[in-house]
DNA sequence: ATGAAAGCGCTAACAC
DNA sequence: GTGTTAGCGCTTTCAT
């Protein structure tokens, strides 16, 4: 690995700012002024000053730049996961709003793990970034508010988080609608596919809601169809089933706490020769995109995840530009039920 | 300034390697050396230096380090769409390397807009980025060669580049597997769904491999049976589904240029009243995990999404590295096909 | 309306 | 081993 000793910029002169002023007959400071659009430069000026600036393809350095103001155009992003169609829809609302601004995306995928995200975080400051969205993997935020109260601005997506901003969706909320569907229809004997990590805030509340709405009609779930399982995926839904399976009897409706998991629910529960809905109706949760082409179509309850990220992207603009109010602003969003073949 | 009772630090002093190198009582080289691993630094210095460091809670300023290196530790992505569980598995591949060598991810979806992709690369070399990965929204790509020859290493991932590195998968053999196993299982009416853009050089390539097959043994796709839509999602599969069944009659089996539109399409016949595969066959392509889960489970295409990632990422860190011919390596893996239900 | 000077925080070159 | 001296390319005062 060894490199250029003496002229390492032989090659490739690099159009500087110094450049561009020289080749337009100013000095630096006229240049830097031109190219950033400050008004105090006259009309000429300025034209030369772009022509040549574009005549040499010059390249303006961000990092010379985010070093003077300490700051860089860049949002930095931290999701669980990002081959999630939950997350994958955030990121692009995300993307689409920064890309207006010209600042772009960091993004960081934490794989559920705390200390992955504390480290993303960490380079995210080294790098200056200007703004952080995240969904983090506990509610412990210690990290990010540190990062806060040295002026970088964060929003908290798709989770709830006391002590500062976010947009997320009324879990609780999703999961009565969940239960109140399930009652109408008249189902009683009700299972439960989730993710067993009690850090995921999310999906407990989303059961608490469900939990709430079935206790006010005097119902329950046996501990034997409170099916527990490590991750989201399809193989998650998949293995709950063959859990579920084990026992003497089976439930005739099961809420799944993720659409992934609840289309390898459906999957497994087909070839295994159960039919959805007649032997065990199905409701899952997120509304992504393959749960209407299920081999049942799923019932779920639909988020706006792109709307989320859009909502949270806007939300850090503002903190970054100054406006709006001093309070953090905590935005609540409403799930909707979504009626297929699985829990018609 | 007015006294707040939450945040109280208001005026953070800010922790530079100066700081450290004061409190170690060396000098500031000194400091970066033994924070940098220089081996010639003392063990008790070091010693010293990383305690002040990690007292003082440094964190490295990555845009000083990064003006003066000319380069940051960065790798910039450019994707077609992020919420496309094509590319998203890609992109967690190349971050997983990246995070390996603490390495930050920029990511960018260029919506097939060419355009965009301009701009993004643009982005990425203001922010003297470390490298490129890109799946390109055509074969021109003189942008990226700009880049590339003032020193950032660049590799195209998920579609073949000429005059430079790739990692890609064989899509002219994907298209002959295709055909080859529709002919084995005996179908001669056959259609096609597929994106109709010229550019899109992986679909042409499916579509060249297939026909080149069905060509051999004397078939051809009616021009009728040739439906051309202009994205590649699920409701575009929708879509070529009714634009089909206008026609007279239809054909027995469809190849469907990627597992989303495939989605569409089964969820369509479905919903038409026709049987798949027993009226329509139907084989995808991407092997995306929710062609398992669908109406029909979808015979498909595999592509290694993730590897590719991994593979480009590896390339590109030891192009970065100058470890590696100076020849640009040009990787071609070998799509698989699986078959399932909707076209046993 | 324009420019000169002074850094931003770090690393590289060359001493000692 | 360690320090001194120069910048990297840009944006700020503060003059003019």
């Amino acid at each position: 690995m060894k490199r250029l000793s003496i002229h390492k910029k032989q090659n490739v002169m690099r159009v500087t700012l110094a450049e561009v002023a020289r080749r337009a007959g100013v000095s630096i400071v006229t240049a830097s002024r031109a190219l950033n659009g400050n008004p105090l430069v006259a009309e000429a000026t300025k034209d030369r000053i772009l022509a040549a600036s574009t005549a040499l393809r010059y390249i303006p350095n961000l990092l010379a730049r985010g070093l003077v103001k300490d700051r860089t155009a860049t949002v930095g992003v931290i999701i669980l996961e990002l081959a999630n169609p939950f997350f994958a829809p955030m990121v692009s609302g995300i993307q689409a709003i920064a890309a207006k601004r010209a600042f772009l995306l960091v993004v960081g995928e934490s794989r559920r793990d705390e200390e992955e995200e504390r480290r993303l975080v960490a380079q995210f400051q080294q790098l200056r970034i200007g703004g952080i969205i995240l969904n983090p993997v506990t509610d412990t935020l210690d990290h990010v508010m540190a990062v806060r109260s040295a002026g970088t601005p964060v929003v908290v997506m798709a989770r709830r988080w006391e002590h500062g901003e976010y947009v997320a969706t009324d879990d609780v909320e999703g999961g009565r609608l969940v239960a109140k569907h399930l009652l109408q229809r008249g189902y009683r004997r009700i299972g439960l596919v989730r993710m067993g990590d009690p850090n995921h805030a999310p999906v407990q509340a989303r059961v608490q809601g469900f939990r709430e709405v079935l206790g006010a009609a005097g119902l329950g779930i046996p501990d034997a169809w409170d099916v527990q399982v490590s991750g989201a995926q399809i193989t998650d839904g998949i293995e709950a089933v063959e859990r579920l399976l084990l026992q003497a009897e089976y439930p005739s409706a099961l809420f799944v706490t993720s659409d992934r998991k609840g289309l390898g629910v459906i999957h497994r529960l087909h070839e295994r020769g159960l039919r959805v809905p007649e032997d065990v109706a199905v409701i899952g949760y997120d509304d992504i995109p393959y749960a209407e082409c299920a081999r049942v179509p799923l019932t779920t309850i639909a988020v706006p995840k792109r709307s989320m990220g859009e909502m949270a992207a806007d939300l850090l603009f503002q903190r970054h530009d100054g406006v709006g109010p001093v309070e953090p602003r905590q935005v609540l969003l409403s799930p909707k039920l979504v009626i297929r073949a699985s829990c018609p």
